[in-house]
This record gives C-alpha cells, structure tokens and sequence, in this order.
DNA sequence: TGTACATCAGTGAACGCGCGTTCACTGATGTAC
DNA sequence: TGTACATCAGTGAACGCGCGTTCACTGATGTAC
C-alpha cells in the first residue's frame, strides 16, 4: 500500500485544524472548501478523499477543541478524581472570561464562536457541541461540593455563564459594554464557584 | 403622488416582519429573498425599493423585536420609572427561560436565534442586537436595589444567564440535557434577582 | 363628475458570481519479484 | 540490489445550482384640470 500508515491521518489532522481555525473565525457559511484545503496546503479535490461533505468536517473541527486547548484546560484544572484542584477551576473560569480569549477569534472556544451555526447544523455537530458543554460542565461539577446536591445544577449554571457573558461580548459592538458583561459574568461566576466549592478539596 | 402615504411603510413593515420571522427560524445564510418577499406576499424585485440590501434588512428584522414581544415585556414589567413592578421581572425571567420560548422558533428572542450570524455582521445589525440586549439590562437594572452599587453588574450577569442558558439549551441535542441547563440558569437568575431586588419596590 | 396624466410600488426575467461536489487523471510511494 | 507494478492520495478542470442584485417594464393610484 503506498504511502505510509499514519500518512492520510496527518492529513486529515491538517485539514480538521484548518477548519476549526477558519470556522471559529468566519462562521460555517463563509468558510470554503476552498479555503480549508489551501489552508491545510492542499487542493480542493482532494478534500472528499477525507470526508463525506463540508459538514461532516464542521462536526469534527468543533470536537477536536476538545484535543487541543480543552484538553489542556482539562490537566490543568484535573481530571484524576483522585487529585482535584479545586482553585485551578476558577482559574478556567478566569481564563474562559478573559480578555484575552474574546480577542483569540483562532483557538476560542467553539461553543462561543459558533452557537447558532451549530443549533442550525446535523445531529452531528450538534453532538460535537454537547461533548463540549458536557467536559466543561463535568470539569466544574467535580470540584463543586458534592455533598450538596445542588453541584450538577452549580456547575451547569456556570457554564451558562460563561458561555453566554462570552457570546453577548463577542456580539455586542460597543467593546465597553462587552467588557462590562464579561466582567459581570465572571464575578457571578466566581461568587457561585465559591459559594458551592468542595472546601475539602481546597489545598490548605 | 400614487399609492397612499403610508401604503409603503406598511409594506416596508410586512418584509421586515417576514425577515424577524424567517431569520430567526432559518438564521441569516439560509433565508433568501425570494423566501422573505414571498412571506410577505410580494415579488423579488420589489426588495430593492425598501432595503439597500440583505443586511440592511437583518439589521431592522433583529431590531424589530423590540416593538413586538419586547415591547411587551417591557410594558408588563414597567417602564415607568414611578410605577416599578419588580415580581413581574421575575415572570420575565420565567417566560425567557421557558420552555414554551426555547419551543418558539418563530417569536423566540433573537439574541438567542442568532448570535453567531450578528456577531460576523456589519456594524448597523450588530447594533440592533445590542439594543435588545441594553433594554433587558436596563429592565432588570431598574428593578434591582439602586442603594447596591451592584445593581447594574447584577443585571448584566442576569442577561448573561438567560441568554446564555437560552443559546446552550436550543443547540444541544439531548433535550433532556437542554432543560436541564434551561432550568439551572433559570434558578441561579432567580437567585440572583431575589438577593438583590429592591425591595422597597416589592409590593406588601 | 369625469378623464388624462404622472408617479412609483411591484413584477419577473436575466445577470454574474461563487461554491459544494464530481471526476478523469497524475504521480508518489510501498511491495513483489 | 534493482525494477516493474499496483494503489490511492492529491490535482484541477468542470458541472450544476442557487442566490443577491439589477433592470426594463407594468399597472394601480392620486392629482390636475
């Protein structure tokens, strides 16, 4: 069989992380076949070699947040149950509302860059779109108290907060205001996560 | 001069109401002209007699939710500075966070029907969607305890929640999950609301 | 009162362009001998 | 070791379609006389 094993992975790699960029910055619509493939160093034709169609890129581009910063978000902030840290959340939530992620328009989060792209897409992308909310969701949930069975509805909440306090700054032109409800968010935020942090679990 | 005066605002007003409608069930990419003049019981060509463009009328279809439920939310919630109902800022609360809003694709709020496609819009719709938004802010703003220095950062994180809870509810595929998060956000605005309502305003 | 006229909202065909997708072909690569 | 071959990732032209926008034309309506 010609050319090695992993080869038409890389590229595929290639192509879902040309998507992903192009598609948080431009949204599903604008973004081109054409555009994804020369991005990723390549020529149009070659692009169903890898996927079925344009959607099917979007539904993995948008799961493959989950690889890359998500995942990154997710050490740190710690997925082994057995070593929770509990102030590494709340510096998630910090960096989740920063100023810095809403000017990041290539390695934003997806569920800010694309929420209405996503609702009108296949079950697909949608899917990719929950897996996302569910690590974000699980990540705070576990490091909220657990003795309070209110940690699921905590942990759901913030991120509704962060989501939304991030889709409002990005949509609103007056950059002021954006800030304002970016900030709001954020002390709203933090003000939930501390009042429901598994005090436990806090280093001393 | 032919045609009555107002014969073609009244016109200009059923395109407009065609493109909230279609817009918001459909987003931006997906409804054409020939789809919003149809709607509006008229022909193609005609478009081009009321709008500079497509985008001209997004920007007024978004906006025009403000004359409508809007309106109507504000009305039942008070306006009038000397006649302030605070209760009724949580029925609006309840009715945003619903079930029967996030089932309503045709009446639904727009800034939760398209954030996405107003945030990569020009600046003329991304302003009609920040009027919606300053008018919810403002709504809750004056409902909530003006003696708090708080209260403005209190509405804006209110917004925060509901369209955040919104947008995340309508894109998720798994209902089960969508009303959950619905129904988080909702219980952490009432909090929020009933902490720092002004409660002098409360009826006895 | 009735009629000719001017205006302009509305019509629908046509234009131009772009994009998703297809397809015949190329050529780089690993394998068989 | 070297060579012919088979495979299939990649190429780029072409197809087909749809949509935003334009434009010459129509005809309904209010006005002037």
């Amino acid at each position: 069989m010609p050319y090695s094993a992993e080869h038409k992975s890389k590229t595929r790699a290639k192509i879902v992380e040309a998507g992903r960029i192009l598609f948080n910055k431009h949204g599903f619509h604008s973004v081109t076949i054409d555009m994804v493939m020369a991005e990723a160093g390549l020529t149009r034709g070659g692009f169903y070699n890898h996927f079925e169609n344009k959607e099917a890129l979007f539904a993995e581009a948008v799961s493959s947040f989950l690889m890359g910063r998500g995942a990154q978000w997710r050490d740190e902030a710690g997925v082994d149950i057995s070593n929770l840290k509990p102030e590494m959340v709340l510096q998630m939530i910090d960096a989740y509302l920063s100023t810095e992620h809403l000017g990041d328009m290539e390695g934003q989060c997806p569920m800010i860059a694309l929420p209405s792209d996503v609702a009108r897409s296949s079950p697909e992308v949608r899917d990719s779109y929950q897996q996302l909310l569910t690590a974000m969701v699980g990540l705070f949930e576990t490091n909220l108290d657990q003795s309070d069975s209110g940690a699921r509805r905590h942990a759901l909440s913030l991120a509704a907060l962060c989501v939304g306090g991030m889709v409002l700054a990005r949509t609103l032109p007056d950059s002021d205001l954006a800030d304002e409800v970016r900030t709001a968010a954020h002390l709203a935020a933090a003000d939930i996560f501390r009042e429901n942090v598994n005090t436990t679990k806090l280093p001393n």
